[in-house]
DNA sequence: ATGACGATTTACT
DNA sequence: GTAAATCGTCATA
């Protein structure tokens, strides 16, 4: 599968998390693909392997997890046949159970300030701290695993419909030539959780009233 | 052995 | 808005 299609495809999945007894659960709402060994902002781009991003190897549904800036983790799902290095960052959750747990996780590094609901797993490195994912993940194959898997929403949560998904290019990667501009970032629009600034979008129909909700709760 | 660099976040002016 | 934090990894020598 490309990793365009699972990035797209993810957005709305939930990310499920069993840790230490707790069960933590966030809706994914923002992704990236990173399209293989052409793609300049890619760790695997020209064909680099090496001991870090091996995991960009394996076969799909393995977890990718990498250190980075000293101090930060991000979190990969891995979709290409063994050999080819595709993947798509998971870079914001909505959280949906096990904040309090999240609250702690996320709390543990910082000096003073609260932190809002909305920014636990608002980002690559707040989400995996949230959710207690380090490089010990690094490799665990995402379909068999007891630690962390991808599940479909239960029929109780609204549906992200298509039209809600807005794509931009992809955060942090300015080093990456003429891939820096290609729009493989997806977003839900109108989300409070996603990374940075809210992606305001007019989405129409019932989605618009979705939208609303979540303007309204992201207000202050 | 060394040095430059992050697929980021936080704190501060 | 800008800058500091912080260190594993990898290319170069």
């Amino acid at each position: 599968m490309s990793s365009e299609q699972l990035a797209k495809g993810l957005i709305g999945r939930l990310l499920i998390r069993h840790v230490g007894g707790h069960l933590l659960a966030g809706r994914i709402v923002e992704t990236e693909a990173y399209a293989g060994m052409k793609d300049r902002a890619s760790h695997a781009f020209g064909g680099r392997r090496t001991a870090r991003n091996e995991a960009m190897y394996a076969r799909e549904g393995t977890a990718y997890v990498y250190f980075t800036y000293g101090m930060h983790h991000c979190m990969n799902v891995v979709c290409g046949e063994e050999g080819v290095p595709l993947a798509v960052l998971i870079r914001a959750l909505e959280p949906m159970e096990g904040l309090e747990t999240m609250r702690e996780l996320r709390r543990a590094k910082r000096r003073t300030s609260e932190i809002e609901d909305r920014h636990l797993c608002s980002g690559p490195a707040r989400l995996c701290q949230a959710m207690g994912i380090d490089r010990r993940q690094n490799g665990l194959d995402l379909v068999s695993s007891e630690e962390i898997w991808i599940a479909e929403p239960g029929p109780q949560l609204e549906r992200i419909p298509t039209r809600a998904i807005v794509r931009t290019p992809r955060i942090g990667i300015a080093y990456a030539g003429d891939w820096v501009h290609k729009p493989l970032r997806f977003v839900v629009a109108n989300s409070p959780y996603v990374s940075g600034r809210r992606v305001d979008a007019e989405v129409g129909g019932r989605a618009a009233r979705v939208s609303k909700v979540f303007a309204r709760t992201s207000r202050k």
